[in-house]
Formats: C-alpha cells, structure tokens, sequence
DNA sequence: GTTATCTATGTAATAATATAACGCCACGTG
DNA sequence: CACGTGGCGTTATATTATTACATAGATAAC
C-alpha cells in the first residue's frame, strides 16, 4: 500500500511540482490554475494525477479542506496514518505521524473487528506564531 | 463550544429529525429530497439548519463523506473531539470518543504551541459485519 | 404604538468541487 | 502485426456549497 512508485508521468511531475513549490495544501483548481500555462485545460487532468500521486504515497488529501498537499516525509513511512494541524489563521499545515494515538485507535478498531484501512485525523486550530501574534 | 441549545426552529426540527430516522449519514442534498414533501425547496434551508445542529452539538459532518450524521449521545459531552469509524462496504458509521487517542494528540499540540478547537478523525474500514460475510 | 434590531426564512443565482463518457495515442507482449 | 493496458485530451455533467437579496416574526427601546 503507498510508497514505492514507478517514475512519474509529466503531469503527475507538474501536479506534485505545483504542490511541493507551494509548500502547502492547494485545491485542485489552484493546481489547474498554476497549471495552465505548462498546458493544462481540465481538471480531470489534475484529479487524474493527484490520485495516483496519493496512492503513491506523496502526496496527501486534506478531507475538511477538500485541498491537497505534498507529503513531508517523501516517501513517508506512517503515510497512511499521518495527522495533520490546520492553522485557520494562515493555513499553515503541519503534517506529523501520532503513533501512540494511532495506537489507541487501533485498540479501539480491534476489539470492534473493525478492520482499519486508512484513518484521517485533522485538527483546526491556531499555529504558534499566529496564538502569539 | 456546542452542547445547551435553544428550542429547535422548524426546520432544524425537520433536519434533525431526517437524520435522526435515518440513522447514518446523509448529505445536505439527500436530506433536502426527504424534506421536500414537508415543504423545503433549496439547500440553503438544509444548510442553515445544519450549521446550527452542528453548533448545538446534535449534528456532526463528516469530512471525508461531505454528509451529516446525528450525534450518538445526545446532548454528548466530547462532542468536538468525537471519532468515526466509517464501513466502506455497508456505509456504516459508529462514533467514539477515544480519549487516550485525543490525549495524545493535545500532548502534541501543547508542545507545538498549537491551540487546538476541534479535531476531525475518521476511520475507513470493513466493519466486522461486512469482515464476517 | 412605532421604530429598531435580531433571527429565521424563502428564493434565485452562482460558485466550487468532482466525475462520467468518449476517443486517441504510446507502449509492451504474444 | 494484433491486442491489451495505461495515460492523456476534451466535453459534458454531477455533486456540494455559498452569495445575494427580499420577507416575516419576535423582542426590546423609545
């Protein structure tokens, strides 16, 4: 699951540019936009690319952003367990890997005999430097 | 944050009420086709109603289905910090609230500084119905 | 009692996000 | 070559969510 993956095709390789130069979570339609002048014309040209980059394991969805945004760790291990902080000030997006929480709530899935596939955790909040500000 | 609430309007009772019978996750869209024999005729009547049963602490989204659920234990007290353990095979959706698992996460966002208003975990699986069958 | 204000509502229009359906081309394998 | 597979381009459409503006009822202030 994730992790290894083949070369990247040309717009795979202009989709997870776009998203590492932003250096945070974009929409699909961001990325079509700062795509267009390398030649994209329709979104299914970005949703096409992105699906494989997040199966690839590089690039990650942000469910309650309904964005997208290139993994910290490439190649990351945990990819399907990170966790991420949302900052509703700046939208800074810090991505980091709760392996204890994850633990617990692999307990919980357990003693449930629900078989865990893929988790998302988001939280929202205020970063540091915004809290500080 | 969430919990004591005024009497319901109409059309929060409505909504609430859908999704009470229910009993799982609808869209806002879905909701509006139950309702449209009572009299709603376009989603931002959904909508309205949603963003106040969300606040009150009756509703919940969830994020990575765009669809609403009713609370589990009304009235509930880990309102926002609750977790979903969502059937891909059945649409099953059964809410918990994994205290370790947020306890360590707020470690994490205490020691990033990161001030934390609300947490999004959904968990994608087989539930052990379907895992049996 | 009238005015101001606040909340809920109704309606139309539109924006933002995502997918379906089709056909084409490049590539590797038998 | 014939064929299957995967990526690609394009059009159209489906799904989810919000903006903008008008109406109606309750309540508090004057």
């Amino acid at each position: 699951m994730a992790h290894s993956h083949p070369e990247l095709t040309k717009n795979q390789s202009l989709v997870f540019g776009s998203l590492s130069d932003a250096g945070g979570p974009l929409t699909a339609y961001a990325i079509l936009d700062a795509l267009r002048d390398s030649g994209f014309r329709a979104p299914l040209q970005v949703y096409r690319a992105l699906e494989k980059l997040v199966d690839y394991g590089l690039v990650h969805r942000l469910e309650s952003l309904n964005a997208f945004v290139a993994c910290s760790h490439s190649g990351c291990a945990g990819h399907d367990t990170a966790a991420f902080a949302i900052c509703e000030k700046c939208g800074l997006v810090s991505e980091f890997t709760p392996d204890k929480a994850i633990a617990y709530l692999k307990d919980w899935t357990g003693e449930q005999g629900f078989q865990l596939s893929r988790t998302t955790i988001e939280l929202r909040g205020i970063c540091k430097q915004c809290a500080a500000a």
